[in-house]
DNA sequence: CAGCATCCTACTAGATACTG
DNA sequence: CAGTATCTAGTAGGATGCTG
């Protein structure tokens, strides 16, 4: 315990599912394959550079798929990957304790 | 999916173990409970400001307790609290998720 | 020893304009 | 539609000095 591995293991899921906009991101995406209008739409608060930005890294990390259609106007959706849906396991264990832990808070007050 | 509860609980999660130091703080003091001078020696990255800042947020949201031993030179003991221990499961499977990953990205290269 | 206060920097994120 | 490029603003985090 304590020990270096545990803690850079935390460290690397933190670095490719945490921050401020990928939780949701993906949260939106376990509904099935987004266009990136439909995305921008979802999270109004998100800039399209942003949004651009992390689905890249998502992309990078092998998390999510961009699948491009070659026609005009442009479509390209977004999805999980196969392998990208063993998060989706640890996201929803996030928002069980977030939930509990909402309780908590309102139990306090 | 998708919805509004789901995404802000994982939010309210993030923002109680997520960012650069808490997790690894958090993994400290598995080990039990740990002087102030005993994680800064633990955590050679960290300033103290950061440190104090953390655990005052930790202690706040019911995680840590902050334990003052009356006597000079003081003494400041940080440990889990009960309820605190629920979130050692969560750091551990994201532990998990991050080992795994890390074995995903090696096979890739 | 365990901090608080202050100042400062670097990086993250947002706004805006433009394009294949 | 789905981006890229550039510039700016905000904030997380760091350095330093002081104190009960």
């Amino acid at each position: 315990m304590g020990n270096q591995q545990f803690k850079t293991a935390v460290e690397l899921t933190l670095k490719v599912i945490g921050g401020k906009w990928k939780p949701v991101i993906l949260c939106h995406l376990t509904d099935g394959a987004k266009r990136f209008s439909q995305l921008r739409r979802d999270m109004p608060g998100i800039t399209q550079k942003m949004l651009t930005q992390q689905l890249r890294e998502l992309e990078e990390d092998g998390i999510i798929h961009r699948k491009v259609y070659s026609q005009v106007p442009p479509k390209v959706e977004y999805s999980f990957t196969e392998y990208g849906l063993t998060v989706r396991q640890l996201l929803d264990e996030m928002a069980d304790w977030g939930t509990q832990h909402q309780q908590h808070l309102n139990q306090v007050e």
